[in-house]
DNA sequence: GCTTCTACCGTTTTT
DNA sequence: CGGTAGAAGC
């Protein structure tokens, strides 16, 4: 396709926005405007106007936007497309990283350290710091050490830093600074970054190191930033950095979509972004292309009293379309049961797909009861950008081995991985060397290596098998760089005795769990098979590189995204999708918007935002759902409808009564649960011990003998009744005390022992119940 | 050092 | 309801 050809294909907003190439550029594009298009477009003419692929940088929010636009681009260009710098700002950085990272002591095979790796480490580091671990849990410090990373705080300013240090003192956390700061030293030990170094360090590459700064400025002539309303302060400083000299910047956002702030996301980028480029050209894509004016129009009056917005209309010439239902139901599953239903009747009535469904939730929590609902009446459906593969047990223990290979030093891999399969080593065995490497400050690798350097009192035995171990990761090292990323994975994967423990277990997850690590194989041959004739050899570590900064949604097979199925998801990963009919589902208090917001953001923009997100997915019809009442940990709570749906102008709504009643009892009949302040179908029935006259409350009660040997439906015990025990046979109850889940039971059996038995594990049969 | 049992706890959203 | 950390017991 020529250049002519593919300009006529925008509207005048988008090709002033396409063909304004040179000097920082904003463009304001309101959702369904185009804004994709205008980005792809964009690079496709600066390609056309005989700019160099490689000097063009495009940072996009997800792995799976850059690929899309890179086919995108290839397709009006060609495969020059392959040579533009394309990818998110974490991986395209770690990219640069690796070539440079000398310079800032880190080895080029340095380790990524995902979440769960950080917050074992901070585990760790809590741990031999003794210090009292309920008041330095690892999520709420990792959370705290990743925004000042993300602010560019070093463990050395914190530390220097009055005002945190007081705000340190009055949280009764004053030991923060140490932790972060040995957390820091524990990383560059290991060779490890965790995600937010990617970015601190690429900051600090460019800040210290003028003529890398020069070079990438150089290299990156054009840079192009989508969704620029989610980008953090270290990104922030990247770009701002990398664009001093050509100035060649191009944002492309929407202030009324910014949904990242939790993770350090500052709207203020957007919209100081011309206070910092003085002569910025600003664009608006206004006109909505994708929805129904009263989707629009509703989307528009939920976040029309935010503060912080660009001034900006978003219209539609699309037709009116239908009135946004709004279903209530009495739980949770009854409103899965109602979407699952309403879902059934559009596909039939509308002549639609299943893949032109989406269900859009707050939390992922949400998808059990929808999930449950959608198999009964066997709809198909999808869970886009679940766990990751990679995140699975068993593949993380596999990959520990393959990083162990690469980077010996990675201390959590070693730890993960040290004793399984069991060799022996024991906790104490690696308190004791953990010391030894604090002491010496070396790895604990290095202690491992040296073992008979230290005299840790460890048994012959025990140093023999840490020997062994050592030797074992030093065979694996050996292989990585003369043989393919297949054939090393694969000796690994054996050697390890991974395989092997994985083959004795036959229960169905344990088979499940083998064929996963099969999966892992054959995707290690794939890669291996793959690679271009010139491309380098496809060694484990550009695996391993590969992988690290995938997420859930970017490893399903192509022909995974392509089944027909109804798709659910949280609204944060919905952001830039689009669906013919979208279900916002669980809109309630403090679950949309979320209690945390509700208690600690008087203003509630972001969760408004948000919502206005989920709306505006929709092309033809928006639905929105909630419950009265919610199982959460086991038991139900009573909820309120959530307050944005009385922001919405009741116009633009219609309310569907429930078409179910309250769930009538089954056959198993149950007791309600404690009465919990709301429990909408009136107090339940107590029911009390003939023995003590304690109150039995929420102990489900079943006909004798109807429960199975499990503790799914365990019924209500009470005194006098007869049960029958896996393992101790027949006996009779003698009390019951204790309150749901942890209530117990004491039975007398016929073989004359007396126990105690925790209702919840036990396994009890009710035979008799007089 | 390994296995089994029990008490406790959790509440956003994710590159 | 699940998951899991740590104690108790072997």
């Amino acid at each position: 396709m020529n250049e002519r050809n593919f300009l006529e294909e925008l509207n005048s907003e988008q090709r002033a926005a396409v063909e304004c190439t040179d000097g920082p550029v904003m463009i304001i594009a309101g959702a369904g405007s185009g804004k994709t298009r205008v980005l792809t477009y964009r690079i496709a003419h600066l390609l056309n106007k005989g700019v160099d692929a490689f000097s063009i940088l495009a940072l996009t929010f997800t792995n799976k936007a850059a690929r899309e636009m890179k086919e995108r681009i290839a397709g009006l260009v060609g495969p020059e497309a392959g040579n533009l710098w394309m990818g998110t700002f974490h991986s395209t950085f770690a990219r640069l990283l690796r070539k440079e990272s000398y310079r800032i002591g880190f080895p080029p095979n340095f380790t990524i350290y995902d979440t769960e790796d950080s917050k074992s480490l901070l585990k760790n580091i809590v741990k031999e710091m003794n210090l009292n671990d309920n008041s330095y849990k690892p999520s709420p410090l990792l959370g705290r050490i990743s925004s000042l990373k993300t602010m560019l705080v070093s463990a050395k300013d914190y530390a220097n830093d009055a005002h945190y240090n007081s705000e340190d003192r009055a949280m009764h956390r004053e030991h923060f600074g140490q932790i972060y700061e040995t957390y820091t030293k524990r990383l560059f030990k290991s060779g490890a970054m965790d995600f937010d170094d990617l970015l601190y360090f690429t900051n600090i590459l460019l800040r210290d190191h003028p003529d890398i700064l020069l070079k990438y400025q150089d290299m990156f002539r054009y840079i192009l930033v989508d969704e620029y309303q989610d980008t953090n302060f270290s990104q922030f400083m990247i770009l701002r950095q990398l664009a001093a000299r050509h100035q060649n910047i191009c944002v492309v956002g929407d202030d009324a979509q910014s949904i990242y702030a939790f993770r350090g996301a500052n709207i203020q980028n957007m919209l100081n972004f011309q206070k910092q480029y003085a002569d910025t050209t600003v664009f608006k894509l206004e006109q909505n292309y994708r929805s129904t004016q009263t989707i629009v129009n509703a989307a528009n009056q939920v976040i029309a009293k935010n503060r912080d917005q660009l001034a900006k209309k978003v219209w539609t010439a699309n037709e009116q379309g239908e009135k946004i239902p709004v279903l209530r139901a009495f739980t949770d599953s009854e409103e899965g049961r109602t979407i699952a239903q309403n879902i059934h009747d559009l596909r039939i009535k509308a002549g639609s797909a299943y893949r032109e469904f989406a269900i859009l939730y707050r939390t992922n929590a949400q998808s059990r009861p929808l999930e449950e609902a959608l198999r009964k009446i066997g709809i198909p459906y999808r869970i886009y950008g679940g766990i990751s593969f990679y995140q699975r047990k068993e593949i993380k223990d596999i990959l520990a081995y393959f990083r162990l290979a690469l980077n010996p030093h990675d201390e959590e891999a070693l730890r993960r991985v040290i004793n399984y399969p069991k060799r022996e080593i024991g906790d104490s065995t690696v308190d004791k060397m953990t010391v030894a490497a604090y002491d010496n400050d070396i790895s604990l690798w290095t202690v491992m290596e040296n073992i008979p350097d230290f005299d840790l009192g460890l048994q012959n035995r025990t140093r023999d098998k840490i020997s062994e171990f050592v030797n074992l990761i030093k065979s694996f090292s050996a292989i990585v760089p003369t043989h393919n990323a297949f054939q090393a994975g694969d000796f690994i994967a054996s050697g390890s005795g991974i395989i092997k423990e994985l083959f004795t277990d036959r229960t169905p997850e344990g088979v499940n769990r083998m064929e996963n690590v099969q999966e892992l194989l054959n995707g290690l041959r794939d890669f291996s098979l793959r690679a271009e004739p010139d491309a380098p050899q496809p060694t484990l570590g550009l695996f391993m590189e590969d992988i690290a900064l995938l997420t859930g949604e970017d490893q399903n097979k192509e022909d995974e995204h392509n089944l027909d199925k109804v798709l659910l998801m949280t609204i944060h990963s919905a952001k830039g999708l689009e669906f013919n009919y979208v279900f916002v589902s669980g809109l309630e208090e403090n679950l949309f918007p979320s209690q945390m917001s509700v208690m600690d953001r008087e203003d509630l923009e972001e969760e408004r935002r948000l919502f206005y997100v989920a709306l505006t997915r929709a092309r033809k019809k928006a639905t929105l759902t909630y419950s009265m009442s919610r199982y959460r940990y086991g038991s139900s709570v009573s909820c309120e409808p959530s307050r944005f749906l009385e922001e919405i102008p009741a116009d633009f709504l219609y309310t569907v009564p429930s078409s179910y009643e309250p769930r009538q009892p089954r056959e198993i009949n149950r007791i309600p649960r404690p009465a919990s302040p709301g429990y909408s179908n009136g107090s339940p029935p107590v029911m009390r011990s003939p023995l003590t006259n304690k109150k039995l409350v929420s102990i489900n009660k079943t006909q004798a003998g109807a429960a199975p040997l499990n503790n799914e439906h365990l019924g209500a015990l009470a005194a006098g009744m007869i049960v029958e025990h896996e393992r101790f046979g027949r006996g009779e109850v003698l009390k019951t005390e204790g309150k749901y889940p942890d209530s117990k039971a004491v039975v007398m059996f016929e073989n004359g022992e007396k126990k105690q038995l925790l209702l919840r594990f036990a396994r009890l049969k009710v035979v008799e119940n007089p």
